[in-house]
DNA sequence: TTGAAAGCGGTACCAG
DNA sequence: CTGGTACCGCTTTCAA
């Protein structure tokens, strides 16, 4: 059983293939105009096989396929799903259809899909990359394209004329380890689990200069570096914990791994936050529901994603606008996890 | 600038488009045999212009999008992202992309998602519906052309010649209410809440069925109805809560409400599970790290997205296999969010 | 008021 | 070994 073309429907009607159309898109008034007789001949016949214009055949003629698409770094993280479930809004009330890449953290599968992307007359593009470099030249040609194109987390190398969301936790970062200086804290670890290194440089920087600002030695075995699973912040935190047990606070690179963390302090029997503290990013919806609700600096992701998305679609309506540059800033959200340093 | 066509590359490269597609096609082996030297002249005008084919032109001839799409519900709740993450994953190891649809439990954009996904030539459907009743006619089309379409948490209608996936809790419900009256709790709460009354009635109705079974009451007021979001299961929980302290036990619909829950369990000052213990549904990774890991009935979404996205495929491989109707049931998963009864 | 026909960018058959 | 060309399904002038 064979999908009905224009062609079935005009022969079944006794019109021609452009009546079809017309009536289709609604230009029987204006310009063209169709005797009501025929115009319903034509919708019953519609009705009659069941018609619906192909949407390839559409694109192919229009340029255009009502797609915009979304490539994120990992789908186990609820901070990069976020952002996916604001673009999918956006692009939702604008009729527009989401096609959604996830690179599972592999550069070579980010370049394939930009490329894959690419071929596909995408309208517009949102790229949340983790290994810029690599794919340079393909963003050139689209940027070239005059494609929609927004970037988001691009780090230091922000390309020329493309639109930028620019996510910063630099001074959240530093609001909260003035923070918890303050609360007497002098031991303050880190669990840095990314991807690549670039990322989470905002937060690694703040933590050092904090420390160095406060006449703190930066010792690296309070720093600890792992994956990006729950699975791995807990046992990031475990071994940190057991080699450097006189830490008194936790900073965690992100809200997710906090959890996985939050269970490896439970699990050595210390309570959080009168044992010992712990502030992370991103604060996605679990962390004011984990018990204790998380201190942690707020970067509302569902937000940034329907940003990029507007970005996206306000220059799909004026290709011309000047470079958009986006910036959002963390902001330090204090609730139970954290408090003053044990025997202080 | 325009993307360059092979119309271009012929012209560079002094050749006919046909060569062109050719080579890229490599079937420069076989059948058709083309110089090695005009093949590299058109490779290298490929390189020049940076030509790449166009996927909707192709998609036109060819009938096929190298795309399968995937309808969920909603994406606030990570189950449904697991599964989205399962389908992803086997989609992206075929070669295909994903286009990622949520209705945002409206009923609406539900088929009206289902209509816009059939135009679009989509090699494959993978669709979790909510209110399935309104879509039976696109789906009965869909199945008449002959595509590769899952249906995942079919109600009892289990449309003919269609693959489904089916999952139920009843199994692992009884399984759990058995458990939880082992333990001495006799009162037993429930917090229902679900997009769609007829989601969640296999473990609605094995609620009750253990109840009964063990001739307690089925007290109205001992079953809390809301929505789907952590804050609704968190609101909910302290409704019945205040309404019912004699509750020993809370059951809950996923896993993502009984975090909620126990949140407005630990602000009324009870401790899981020595005053009162909590169980749900799906077994979401965060699970087993909220505290106390969550005992809770498994259900591997990313396995069932994986599995469905598999059917899919194989269907695409060979169209006239026999419809498959894989049922997967969850299993009980004891950690310590459940304990005995207080004062049994 | 309606119809004929020229593409959109590729593919694949058939000739040469 | 390579080129010409019909076709995929729809839109949109241009003529009738």
């Amino acid at each position: 059983m064979k999908r009905p073309t224009q062609i079935d429907v005009a022969r079944l009607a006794g019109v021609s293939r452009a009546t079809v159309s017309y009536v289709v898109n609604g230009l029987t008034e204006g310009p063209i105009s169709i005797t009501e007789e025929t115009r319903q001949r034509v919708l019953h016949a519609i009705n009659e096989l069941g018609y619906q214009p192909d949407a390839m055949a559409q694109s192919l003629r229009s340029g255009t396929t009502n797609t915009i698409g979304l490539l994120i770094p990992d789908m186990h993280n609820p901070h990069y799903w976020q952002i996916a479930s604001g673009v999918e809004q956006e692009a939702q009330s604008e009729g527009y259809d989401l096609l959604l890449i996830s690179t599972s953290l592999d550069p070579d599968r980010e370049l394939h899909s930009v490329r894959s992307l690419s071929r596909r007359r995408i309208d517009g593009l949102i790229l949340v990359l983790t290994y810029e470099n690599q794919v340079n030249d393909e963003i050139e040609q689209l940027v070239q394209r005059r494609k929609p194109l927004v970037m988001m987390n691009a780090g230091i190398g922000n390309v020329d004329g493309i639109d930028v969301v620019a996510t910063s936790f630099q001074k959240g970062a530093t609001q909260l380890m003035e923070y918890l200086l303050s609360l007497g804290h002098r031991c303050i670890g880190l669990i840095y689990g990314v991807a690549h290194d670039q990322m989470g440089w905002d937060r690694l920087t703040a933590y050092q200069a904090a420390l160095q600002k406060a006449s703190l030695p930066t010792e690296d075995n309070l720093i600890e570096y792992c994956g990006t699973t729950l699975e791995e912040g807990y046992q990031a935190a475990g071994r940190l914990l057991d080699r450097s047990p006189r830490v008194t606070a936790l900073v965690v690179i992100n809200d997710l791994l906090a959890i996985g963390a939050l269970r490896a302090i439970a699990e050595r029997g210390l309570r959080v936050p009168e044992d010992i503290s712990i502030a992370s990013f991103d604060d996605i919806a679990l962390a004011s529901y984990v018990n204790p609700p998380l201190t942690t600096v707020r970067m509302d992701a569902e937000e940034l994603g329907r940003t990029s998305a507007r970005l996206v679609f306000s220059r799909l309506v004026n290709p011309k606008l000047a470079p958009q540059n986006v910036h959002i800033t963390g902001q330090l959200v204090i609730r139970s996890s954290t408090g003053p340093a044990p025997n202080h």
